[in-house]
DNA sequence: AACCATACTTAAGTATCTTATGCATAAGAA
DNA sequence: TTCTTATGCATAAGATACTTAAGTATGGTT
């Protein structure tokens, strides 16, 4: 995912939210997109997305819908109900752990 | 360590920085330490403290000083050079991850 | 006497990710 | 026209970091 071991565990919470950001996305266009918006620094493979993905839908989190372009099998994803709620709890729990890292970090600001 | 996956992978970030900040500390000393600074979010647990500790002084990042006190033992750890150099790094990382999980989070700011 | 705080250790289990492989279609380069 | 790259998904094996749990030991509190 990055040469940063920072990123374990917040491959889910990036997940949800660009889901709940652009509606539906396949996977592929997942790893697309993030490698756009970080300019390339965070790499997400695909030996941990689709797992991901797997688990999220598993968990009720998020619904499948199978589309076929260009004679090519796209797997749409979007969030159920709970897991826009989810995803309003895990951004918080990000922010609350950024905080907490800075307050850590820089207790200056205490 | 704590309910947030996201902090998993920031423990010895976490453990060098409040060495470079306090010179020596033991154990003990940084679980109570991380609790007090945080308010009691996040507390790290002794199975995953001692052995980074042992882990970072395999690395040549720490060096330990026993001492007794009290009648019960205390090790202290302290950063080597290379640690500190560490330190500064993984204090990079951490921002560096801030900032690109800020930017995929809040995209208007971008 | 029982319990909690202090202080360190380590083993077994779990979760998340990396690395690697596999399948399949299409587009572009050589 | 063959090879590589891009698109698109899947999954198994291994690495790593953590949780959970148990053990050892001293000392103060109820």
């Amino acid at each position: 995912m990055s040469n940063s071991k920072l990123y374990k565990g917040s491959l889910n919470t990036i997940i949800l939210k660009l889901l709940s950001e652009n509606g539906k996305m396949y996977g592929y266009e997942i790893t697309q997109k993030v490698k756009d918006l970080t300019k390339g620094e965070l790499n997400i493979t695909e030996g941990a997305l689709y797992p991901a993905l797997h688990k999220l839908e598993a968990e009720g989190l998020l619904d499948v819908e199978i589309a076929k372009v260009d004679n090519r099998l796209r797997k749409y994803y979007k969030l159920t109900e709970s897991g826009t709620k989810e995803t309003v709890s895990k951004l918080q729990e990000l922010a609350e752990y950024i905080k907490t890292m800075q307050n850590l970090v820089n207790p200056k600001l205490a």
